[in-house]
DNA sequence: TCAAGAGATTGGTATAGGCCAAATCTGCTA
DNA sequence: TAGCAGATTTGGCCTATACCAATCTCTTGA
């Protein structure tokens, strides 16, 4: 039952026990050096730098070398609002739109809200930032008629503000399903990862009173930061 | 800001094609014809290939073969039993206890639950099955004095009904963070999975009624097939 | 005919090395 | 002294290959 450990893993295990004691951001030795130092290629010792990377403990810059880092951890809470939430951390949450589009619907969009397929939405794509650093790439899928939704949202900011002042839209259930990716080339780039890394991601689909799906978005955040904190009151549950 | 997408990322959309109109189940050419069909090398064919095997869309079998798979999905409401609402999706679920110790707590389960450094525990390993297959590995931390945990565990199954019946405690409210983590030998060997694998991390912290922690669980979901659910009414949270 | 063993096939892991891209360093010139 | 160009360093990606482990198929013997 005891599965054998790839040796790749062993190297992490040295890795972290080699800097154990280092402060973040001190240097680490090169990749070719840690090679020659636990005797495997460079290969086995990248499969496991790729891993602590993972992890937010190392950061790896081509051309510039691998240093110590401290997981530099965001806690998102389910019910609570994720600007203040981040600010009652102290962090400086903020928001750049990427691209807003009108089109047609892919089969899972149109099947999350409800449409006819090829049915049309509005597509909003944005990069979630905390105290200036990419967190989040988040792409939200919009119904209906909405003129003019770029300059509505570049004014206000948030997405759930525009939809109920500009376009009486108001949000009241949503269903987040949370599960794991990996960052595909667009969101590596635009996030500051490699491709490949794993990310958090977060599908969520808002309901109005009325029980209409008015929004589907997908959001992609960094594994190695992002955690997704959801508090319950006890009732028998048990998640685990 | 659009990044180079790798060559195997390529692959991976081209298998992606390939299999699009594959019955789950069928047999997909070998990493050896992958890689002279695509003009590349083998590392590159695996690289893609374990990308599509983290989301569930293949399954991979040493001396075997390599396979078309349906992700085989299942999903469990945060507020909710979970045993029941594994039955509410037609599933079956189990569990197997492999492991309980009492032994000196780690610094992040002495943190969490409150304690002292090295203060004692109950660790719980336990392997969660959805229709005999293994979903998760969790291992739970319990302070306190619990005489023959194990045997009542074994009694009952359900660590919370073990928990108030036998030693009368009843937990109030609980905190699931949610982070990504790769599997390790240990988790990978237990889960049928590869070392390394993307997993959906859940860490719970349990407290009863007068706010003592009670209960400190890591479960390690297999992230090509788990999926968490959490639901909110609106009060203007904008998570994403 | 069935079971066991041998051989073939296929995925799993690792090595050695090459080449490219990004960052940094060094040296030269204005 | 500052800026620029070139060289160097270091991570990023890929190739070719070898060997091992798990599974399947075929052959042989009882």
């Amino acid at each position: 039952m005891e599965a054998r450990a790839p040796k790749y893993h062993l190297v992490m295990e040295q890795i972290v026990e080699l800097i154990a004691e280092q402060e973040p951001g001190s240097p680490m030795p090169t990749e070719r050096d840690l090679a020659a130092r636990f005797a495997t290629s460079r290969t086995t010792v990248r499969q496991a730098l790729a891993a602590l990377a993972a992890d937010g403990r190392i950061a790896r810059t081509q051309g510039s070398g691998t240093f110590v880092a401290e997981p530099d951890r965001v806690y998102v809470h389910q019910m609570t609002s994720y600007s203040e939430d981040l600010r009652s951390q102290g962090r400086q949450p903020s928001s750049r739109i990427l691209e807003v589009t009108h089109g047609r619907a892919l089969p899972d969009v149109s099947a999350a809200l409800g449409l006819e397929p090829g049915g049309r939405v509005h597509r909003v794509e944005r990069l979630r930032l905390v105290d200036g650093e990419p967190l989040a790439l988040e792409v939200a899928h919009l119904p209906g008629r909405l003129p003019r939704l770029r300059a509505e949202l570049e004014r206000r900011g948030s997405l759930y503000e525009t939809l109920r002042e500009a376009y009486g839209v108001t949000l009241a259930r949503a269903e987040d399903v949370v599960e794991t990716g990996l960052a595909s080339p667009h969101e590596a780039g635009v996030l500051g990862v490699d491709t490949g890394a794993p990310m958090l991601v977060i599908r969520r689909t808002a309901h109005d009173a009325d029980g209409r799906a008015v929004e589907y978005t997908r959001s992609v955040f960094r594994g190695d930061r992002f955690r997704f904190v959801a508090r319950s009151a006890f009732d028998g549950a048990e998640v685990t």
